[in-house]
RNA sequence: GCCGCUAUCGUCUAACGGUUAGGACACAGGAUUCUCAAUCCUGCAAUCGGGGUUCGAUUCCCCGUAGCGGUACCA
């Protein structure tokens, strides 16, 4: 064991450039006056947007928003190896384009809002170096010079006895090294971290309370965890603790996967001084592949990529009303009961929360996408497609452009009254809507099969007749009364097969909407004309 | 291996220790002045296994099993 005067002469040796002391930093974030939470949605800048990340998000900004509180986007970018260029900015528009914004934090690459920053942690290495000095200086932490093959060693060695595997008690070999040998190493100019100098004993346990997990016992962390690692920057462990604390976050809503290094943080908390903070683990999103749950991965699964939804059109509402479903189940029943509330009107709770994750559920979120757009009007489905239809298929974005009335008017068939179509799930499908509306788009498919039922003989007699008697301004039901009678007068048993026989020669397909609605869009000519072509492709 | 968490229809889930174990999505069947979609009705379908505690266990306790997470100078 090191003095306390030994300790504080290492702390001057190891960062003789730190000048503040933490409570000079603390002084410069002073507590805030709001009442809600406080809360923080930390991702790392590695170029790659998971479903997953949109899910935290949504929920820090969900629960923040709810309580009058205020919500912050801080980016963890303190792995250098992993960072991508534009990662910040990924970030910020990906979340936004969901509707999910901060009231604080980064805004783009280098710009953020806020008076409790940096937000970006690579800017905040004169911040982690103060308490990490602080730490040492009171014999909470100390430098380590084991090399990676040294640790590589170990770790076998700890393999063979069945131990614990890391950097604890005697293992940890730099932990009450002599000032001296500590110099001698610092004088080669070789490499080191700073670690923690846990007091725990894994013998104990503990109870501790998690806002979604519920009561949980743990047991007292003992490893020397790597706070500071050899490029200066801190990890994950020191960083925690230290930012949520100067921002003023009031509860840690996190990943699942943090929840076996509670024990530590907890243990970092009390060195530092702090007031523990309440936390909240989220259940990761889940995929079911070979009968076994895993988590949605983005090397693995093409669908864990916000991308994969955005290029398919999915609207994004629909996405965030189905994360909402998962966070609370009670949601769905919720919007049942309220088809027209706004999501801001779902008080999100903690206890409704699972604690184990759940699968992601790409035939429910098809449910959910397919009802919300139920309830846009004919207009908002054109607006919306045709923003999507201009980054990724740019023959309909034309098409839409082109002849804007006419697409309303055909998003509009079944749109409206007690008959609602819920054809539409995401964007992407509004192209097969609009097949038969446009020659263009038509010719590129196969001709349907004529009814087989209908022999062509008949088939011609239906259309030849039909053209006689044809009128666009004839209402549904003198519409339907001239098929009926058609059917009569030519001694069909059903009226299904005339109707048939119409709709594959003005639309080439054997399922449509509503045929009287799509001949009242197509109009008067395009009508004429194709039943025509057809008549003529049969002599 | 070690540590921790979790376990109800295929999926998401509900059920003060007392329910014919409920709902939603999916699926199947039926209804509907044309097909498809929609809508309505009906149906199918679950308490992981074994021990306790209790008059009574999906619920509480223990053991097992399985799944998940962690076991990094990644977050």
């Amino acid at each position: 064991m090191r003095t306390k005067e030994q300790n504080e002469q290492l702390a001057q040796l190891l960062f003789p450039e730190v000048k503040d002391c933490p409570e000079d930093v603390l002084s410069r974030y002073p507590e805030r006056g709001t009442k809600g939470m406080v809360l923080r949605f930390a991702p790392s800048p590695t170029g790659f947007m998971h479903v997953g990340n949109v899910y935290t998000g949504l929920v820090c900004t969900k629960l923040a928003n709810q309580t009058e509180g205020v919500s912050i986007l801080r980016i963890e970018d303190t792995d250098k190896e992993r960072e991508i260029k534009n990662g910040i900015t990924q970030i910020v528009t990906g979340l936004k384009g969901f509707g999910v914004e901060f009231d604080e934090g980064m805004v783009s690459e280098t710009e953020e809002k806020g008076e409790y920053g940096p937000y970006l942690q690579s800017k905040r290495l004169d911040i982690y170096k103060v308490f990490a000095k602080d730490l040492v200086s009171k014999g909470y932490a100390y430098p380590c010079f084991m090399k990676e093959e040294e640790l590589e060693e170990m770790r076998k060695k700890q393999e063979e006895l069945k131990v614990a595997i890391g950097s604890y008690g005697k293992w940890a070999k730099w932990r009450d090294a002599e000032i001296a040998d500590i110099k001698k190493e610092l004088e080669k100019g070789e490499g080191f971290v700073i670690r923690l100098y846990s007091t725990g004993d894994p013998e104990k346990s503990f109870n501790f309370k998690d806002f979604i997990k519920g009561g949980v016992t743990l047991r007292e962390n003992n490893m020397d965890a790597v706070l500071l690692k050899s490029d200066g920057y801190p990890t994950y462990h020191l960083a925690h603790p230290i930012d949520d604390k100067l921002m003023r976050i009031t509860h840690v809503i996190r990943g699942e996967e943090w929840f076996s290094s509670l024990p530590l943080h907890i243990e970092l908390f009390n060195k530092l001084g702090f007031d523990l903070l309440p936390y909240a683990h989220v259940s990761p999103l889940m995929k079911l592949e070979d009968g076994k749950k895993r988590k949605l991965s983005k090397r693995k699964d093409p669908e864990a990529a916000v991308s994969y939804y955005i290029e398919r059109g999915y609207p994004k509402k629909g996405i965030l009303e189905y994360l909402l479903n998962i966070a609370n189940s009670n949601f769905y029943d919720w919007r049942i009961q309220n088809p027209d509330k706004s999501l801001d009107e779902f008080e999100l709770k903690f206890e409704k929360f699972n604690s184990s994750g759940a699968l992601f559920d790409i035939v429910k979120l098809d449910n959910i996408c397919k009802n919300y757009i139920a309830t846009l009007s004919a207009e908002e489905v054109y607006n919306n497609a045709l923003q999507w239809a201009g980054d990724f298929d740019k023959e309909i974005a034309k098409l839409l452009e082109e002849n804007k009335k006419y697409c309303i008017a055909i998003f509009d068939i079944e749109r409206t009254g007690d008959k609602i179509r819920k054809d539409i799930v995401k964007f992407e499908d509004v192209r097969n809507q609009m097949t038969i509306f446009f020659d263009e788009l038509l010719s590129k498919e196969d001709v349907s099969d004529i009814a087989e039922r209908v022999s062509e003989e008949d088939q011609k007699a239906i259309l030849t007749k039909y053209l006689e008697i044809f009128e666009i301004g004839d209402s549904p039901d003198q519409w339907f009364e001239k098929i009926r009678n058609l059917s009569k007068d030519l001694d069909f048993e059903k009226v299904g097969e005339v109707a048939m026989v119409l709709r594959v020669a003005i639309t080439h397909r054997t399922q449509t909407p509503d045929l009287y609605q799509v001949i009242k869009v197509l109009g008067e000519g395009k009508v004429k004309e194709r039943i025509k072509s057809y008549l003529d492709l049969m002599i």
